[in-house]
DNA sequence: CCGCACATGTAAAGCGTTACATGATTGC
DNA sequence: GCAATCATGTAACGCTTTACATGTGCGG
């Protein structure tokens, strides 16, 4: 039974929301959703494609200029029951968290290591960037009560995705102190 | 160039420890680090074979009982090597999360959806015992400081596991909280 | 008319999970 | 003797990334 990819019950959640081709999709991952998943066009165009044969979703052609193809696809009944389901699944459990940088620090046994201290700071500037990143997003996007509230999932999300990234900045700082007192 | 999975310096690392058999290697997977990455044995023996063969790793055969042969496989000094350049590599940016709940909260839009209350509750269940799990790691493995001393990469990250899950059923009450209020 | 964005695909290679398959050792 | 654990592999399938491949539309 596989590993029953999540990837379709995103395009089936981003087609609930509107129509799109698979450009537009594409587009998505880089855009909206980036923050949370990662999909290129090569992955996408072959799953819209079994999904209109499993009747999950369906398209129309349409026409850009005089000759360019769109196909527009759209989410069916089935579709959206299948959306459904999933949503009212219970998440069993959290995949490892697979942080190429925390892995590294496994294999480092002491704190004296002459590594440590780079290696902390170049990471902490990735966070510092990250943070003002995802606050430019949240006041873009969410500057408003009313967007919060027509937008309530991808608010609290979002809301997490910055309170992470802090977490994460305070306990790199706080490895920095550890060693600095050593 | 593909991916150059991090496995194999997961490996690296783990033989460099100490010399290990597959079998070993896999059950490291579930005691040592399991909190950070998985792999199943499937994974292990073909590519425990490939990097004999790149000269990363060797093995010498050896016998339990009368006939069950064991590979316990050791690093080499470029496999050291390998390990040490990886380390010392930036890490240029973490992946997306890949958290299922996250993306599902993605696709609510109303803070009064009926089905947010019981998702919220039910996902707070599964960090309140992630927390207290990894609080017996902590107590475990790290009760006294010269064990803090002696691995104190991976008393690192444990310890950020901790925080992040704290941090993580927070925003949960504080998305209870919001969606009570209104 | 040039470059960038729009638009859609296929191919290759490796990663990762689940299932299939086999056999020995140890402790009860 | 029987079960749990030790021990090592292969196969099938699907996911994911990178590269290959092609062509249109639009604005300057």
């Amino acid at each position: 039974m596989a590993t029953r990819s999540k990837l379709q019950f995103i395009i089936l959640g981003l087609l609930a929301q509107e129509n799109r081709t698979g450009y537009d999709l594409t587009q998505a991952f880089t855009d909206e959703i980036g923050e949370f998943w990662q999909a290129g066009h090569s992955q996408i165009y072959p799953l819209l494609a079994r999904m209109q044969e499993q009747g999950l979703i369906d398209y129309e052609r349409t026409v850009a200029g005089t000759k360019l193809e769109k196909k527009l696809y759209h989410i069916t009944p089935a579709g959206r029951s299948a959306l459904s389901t999933w949503i009212a699944t219970p998440t069993p459990e959290l995949a490892a968290s697979k942080d190429e940088f925390v892995l590294k620090l496994y294999f480092i046994d002491s704190a004296s290591d002459s590594r440590l201290p780079g290696m902390l700071r170049e990471q902490l500037n990735v966070h510092i960037e990250k943070i003002a990143h995802l606050e430019m997003r949240r006041q873009l996007l969410f500057g408003s009560e009313a967007e919060r509230q027509a937008h309530f999932g991808h608010f609290l999300i979002l809301d997490h995705a910055l309170q992470r990234e802090r977490d994460y900045k305070q306990w790199l700082e706080g490895a920095l102190r550890m060693i600095e007192k050593a």
